[in-house]
DNA sequence: GAGAAATTTGCATACGTATGCAAAAGAAGG
DNA sequence: CCTTCTTTTGCATACGTATGCAAATTTCTC
């Protein structure tokens, strides 16, 4: 079947013992120029490739970054996707691809990453309960959540200064002159959604200003459903504020299909700045978040993490600013 | 550091020997109900997870499909990588994840796929030299080519009836009465590209009606970006054919930035069928691709191979339909 | 060129699991 | 209860690499 080729075979062909074939390979090691020029072309001439499950059986490390994710499907995360693929090949890592469908991680994707025993992980669009947490700091596996915080503030996170997104955001749509306001949140229960409120309610709250709340997906049809509710109401506010830009356009779109202009009628306020928010259809008003430099601070921290583990944690949270365009 | 179990620490606690516990978890071994029941209890108790590394060094397999990918971005393959995913984890497999952001997959890639051993390829917006593929083939690693196909013919391969699609998609246009054609392609090189047009150009150069070609990439920029060229050429045809939705909504983009109504002035037909595309803003027509059936295709493939190699090959092309919106 | 120091090498073993083989245990049959 | 057949178990070994240690080789110094 599969003739594999091991150090052995390379060390015989090149005159040397299979210890030091495994010193070329090995990152750290100490061999003659001569020998490993030897060693590989030898290697070479038999198509020679360490093995990677022998290496990890010993090493007891893996050259692998676990990226759990959840809405590949938002042109946001499908980005975020693309840029840790190419930043970690570049590293030298491989990205094993958890999706979930559930908000919370589920046990049998914590096995898979345990399992694997990947380098670090990176969660971006979910949460994870405490518990299962700590499976991952027992086994001195550095984990970030990107783009989202827990609760207990026990792990790292690496995410946009949502507060004061939501802070500017309403002081933007009342300088506007907004006076009855929509929020609508992507899924109450995730640490953006929750942020970007309580920094949104806090100033309406403070110039006493009226609003409304909804919570929806974070999908284009959840913020389409959430309009068709708006209009049922029969009272449309003056501006909506979004939580993601994918809702504002489904929002955008449900409006529209009942003659509602936009920004005269009501204004609109997404999250996240995708590519999609400045087509000429939408020309969305939107928060742009830092993305590259989120990115790299997640890899930042991540790679330090992996190269010595010191399980110190931090929240770090980067400003984004409003992109004005023409629905506000 | 990381207190590893292992089968011994099992085996021990269990009062069983190393061998038994490796049959608990080994699928098709045998054991009797009562060490099974022994063993999984003194797993639970010591938090036992066996270890795929030791496994994959004897057993010379993984559990790891490998998924290689250019186009994340595109929705169309958002959505392939969010099913493969959630397939393959029912399957008991995990997915490493390749980013290539070239046409031809770099060697760099394949390397990573060799190392890990993976049990199966899944090739989907990228191409590969013969040579490389070749390597797969010599390490009995079944490999499907998604959405692509290679000219040789040397590899498994599962698209849509592209020819077929092209083909209907000229009809369409000329029953709708269109006299003077523009047809967009992809990257010229991909198989997708050149079927779509040679079964588009086939029936037009039979009706002897005139058509022009552009090269794009896919993008909506690249879209937008022809809309410019073809209205600075100062010819507007009196329709598209878009080889994929994203460039199509770019095209209308830029049409419409010079008020061009569509399908007024002139016509748009895309292909894919991604969400976007019935979004209100577009209502594009569009070829959909019956993706899947392309899916599950793909995949009782990938399994049957990876189960027992036997390395037939065959093109598996699955029909299409037209969905017909506003933009014809 | 001899001796000391530094570098390179090979040997032997360990990593945690799967598996062939033989021994042990259990089941079946009289 | 004994014999035969079947099932289950343990033993021992192999998978391919990394690494501590000692031996061998090279380099350096005077």
């Amino acid at each position: 079947m599969k003739e594999m080729v091991t150090a052995k075979d390379v060390a015989k062909l090149a005159g040397v013992s299979q210890s030091s074939v495994s010193r070329v390979y090995f990152q750290g090691a100490t061999v003659s120029e001569k020998t490993k020029k030897r060693v590989l072309e030898a290697a070479a001439e038999l198509g020679y490739r360490p093995n990677v499950y022998a290496r990890s059986l010993i090493t007891n490390q893996s050259k692998i970054i676990g990226l759990v994710m959840k809405g590949v499907q938002n042109p946001f995360y499908a980005h975020v996707l693309k840029r840790f693929s190419s930043i970690f090949k570049e590293q030298g890592y491989s990205i094993l691809f958890v999706y979930t469908n559930n908000d919370e991680i589920q046990d049998e994707d914590i096995e898979t990453l345990l399992t694997y025993n990947v380098a670090g992980v990176i969660v971006t669009d979910a949460t994870m309960s405490q518990e299962v947490g700590e499976e991952f700091k027992k086994n001195h596996i550095p984990l970030v959540f990107f783009n989202r915080k827990l609760r207990t503030g026990t792990f790292h996170s690496v995410c946009c200064n949502n507060l004061e997104a939501g802070r500017s955001i309403a002081q933007f749509l009342l300088s506007k002159g907004a006076t009855d306001l929509v929020l609508v949140t992507g899924d109450e229960k995730t640490s953006t959604s929750i942020e970007r409120k309580k920094g949104f309610c806090e100033v309406l709250d403070q110039q006493k200003v009226a609003y409304r709340t909804y919570n929806s997906d974070y999908t284009y049809e959840g913020g389409y459903d959430i309009a068709m509710t708006v209009l049922k109401e029969n009272q449309l506010p003056s501006a909506f504020f979004v939580a993601n830009d994918i809702m504002a356009l489904g929002l955008m779109d449900g409006l529209r299909k009942y003659n509602i202009l936009i920004p005269e009628h009501t204004k609109v306020v997404g999250f996240d700045n995708i590519d999609l928010a400045s087509w000429p259809a939408y020309e969305l008003t939107t928060w742009e978040q830092p993305i590259e430099e989120m990115i790299e601070a997640t890899v930042t921290y991540l790679m330090e993490e992996v190269t010595s583990y010191t399980g110190v944690v931090r929240t770090i949270e980067v400003d984004g600013k409003l992109v004005e365009r023409k629905t506000t």
